[in-house]
This record gives C-alpha cells, structure tokens and sequence, in this order.
DNA sequence: ACTTCCTGTAACTGTATTAATTACTGTGAT
DNA sequence: ATCACAGTAATTAATACAGTTACAGGAAGT
C-alpha cells in the first residue's frame, strides 16, 4: 500500500485556500495550482466538506476554511480523504489449517497497527499553519536568491 | 499509498520456514499456506535472498533462514520487498508559478519522511522472533479452545 | 427574470500497479 | 537418465486512481 496523491493534493487544496483568500476562488483556479481537473478538486472538496474541514456553497465560487488553521492537523485531512484504509495490508485469506496461515492475520494486525500509529501521531503534531508558515519561508527563500 | 500483501506474504513466508523447518520445502508447499501461487513465492524468494535474508539453492527444496530469528526485523523484510517506495507520495509536478504549487512538495516531503521514520521505527522494534512467538502462542489458544 | 458562472455528482475512459498464470531454462536428487 | 524443483521472463487479469465528459441545480450579475 501505498497512499494515493489524494492526501498531497488535499492538504495543497487546504493551504491555497488560505493563502490565496479571496472572493472569487473557482475550482478551476485551485485546480490550476494542483495541476488537475476541477472535478477532482471538487471531489476533495466534498470529502473535507464532510469532515467538516471546509465550508462550501454550490454555486458560489466561495470555499472557506471551517476552522481556524492550527486546529486542522495533518491527520485529520488524511483521515478525510484516506478515511479507514490502512496503511499496511494483511493478505485476507491465508490456509486456515496452517500454524503460519491460521494465526498470521491477528498478530500482524496488533504490529501493523502500533506503526500506522506511530505514523499518525506524527501527522497530529502538524497544523496546517505550519505547513502554510513553511510554504511562506521557501518562497521568500526563493525571492531572496532572484 | 497504500503497502502491498508483499509484505504481509514475506513476513509469513519467513515464519513459514522457521516453523516448518525440514528437507522438504517447496515453493508449492509454501504458496499452499499463503494460498498464492507458487511463482509468488519464489519470487518473494528472490527479493528476500538478495537483501540476505534467506539461502536458497536452485533445484534444492532447501530454503533457509540467513540469520538467527531475533536478528530479523520487520523493517529489514519491508525494506527488502518494498525497497525505496515511499509510504506517502507527493504530487510530482504542481504549479511553479504558484505559492503553494511551487513549494509544497518541498515541504511536504519533510513532515512525510518524519511520519515514515516513526512507523518504521516501530518495524524495526520487531523481529520474527517476536513474530513466532506470536503466532504460536495464538496457535496454542485455539487449540485450548477445541 | 434571464443569462452566465459555478458546484456537486455520476458515468465512463485511460493508465499504472499488482497478482496470477504460463512457459521455459537450468540445477539438484535419486 | 529421469524427475522434481528453483529462477525468471512474458502474458493476462483484476483493481485502484486520476482524468474526462456530461448534466442538474444553486448563486450572482445584469
């Protein structure tokens, strides 16, 4: 497994929102940032609509961040667009009858499940505001050198 | 992002071998209690015997262990069957005109390698000794069960 | 009110990754 | 010498994503 550019391009989503703070912020416009499709951006939009990251209004080219942006952590976005799927994979049906097959899916589970968590407890400990602070400090890097 | 039943498959194939350690292992025999083919597994083989894991001698249903269990890690399977692939990927190529597009693959990559290092950290906490164990202990229920 | 722009979604397509299968060469064991 | 098996390439099949098209309905400007 693997995770799909989603969580990137959602937390890109999140941060344009913020620094690029206007009246008129189409999904194609941020979709021109991100280098896709509107309809994919749109897609994003609903499943952070759903955890309640942003705020939307069809029709309206208004998306709004729902929260203050030391209140949305990294983990929160990736549970929005990766929701339960697990980062590592236990192969579903093994030989029952097998003392390696029969009993390998439960004791793997327990340590895959201590890595995914150490993984995420790392994701917790960001904000978006640091990620929108850091984008800040490279592209100023950026202006210095030019 | 998501990691494959690759490394599910090789963590069992390596127990396999430990706890059924006789002459005659085929890789017919193995794929049996991972329920794959028997290619699968010898290409598993292939990964686990160039990362120095395990002895195999072409024609000889010999497969064997490389090193004592408890010198195993979970993080040494993974490295041999997943290799360089990282847990989360970023957007390859994003607006450089833009504030975001242009630094946040930059930035990202920092705070993924951080969430990547926790988890494998973890990973590396475990060997296929604990693995056994494990399974043997869940092996032992069962049949206390029956 | 009417027109235009936009969102939210569904349906379909293209593509990449992975596992399964087939087939072959070459080594080991009897 | 024969049989069993490893190693590996090539093909096929299944799955997951992202990209595209299409369209219904809401918002905004005139």
């Amino acid at each position: 497994m693997r995770v799909s550019t989603r969580f990137s391009d959602a937390i890109h989503l999140l941060a344009f929102l913020k620094i690029y703070d206007q009246q008129h912020l189409t999904s194609d416009l941020i979709a021109s940032s991100i280098e896709t499709s509107p309809v994919v951006v749109r897609r994003l939009m609903g499943k952070l609509r759903q955890a309640g990251l942003i705020k939307t209004v069809p029709g309206s080219a208004q998306p709004t961040l729902a929260k203050p942006l030391d209140q949305i952590s990294l983990l929160a976005i990736f549970y929005a667009v990766e929701g339960d799927k697990p980062l590592f994979s236990v192969d579903p049906k093994t030989n029952p009858d097998c003392i390696v097959g029969g009993n390998i899916q439960t004791v793997l589970r327990q340590y895959y499940q201590d890595a995914q968590t150490a993984a995420e407890a790392r994701l917790a400990k960001t904000s978006l505001q640091d990620i929108v602070d850091n984008l800040l400090v490279e592209q100023a890097k950026k202006e210095a050198l030019s």
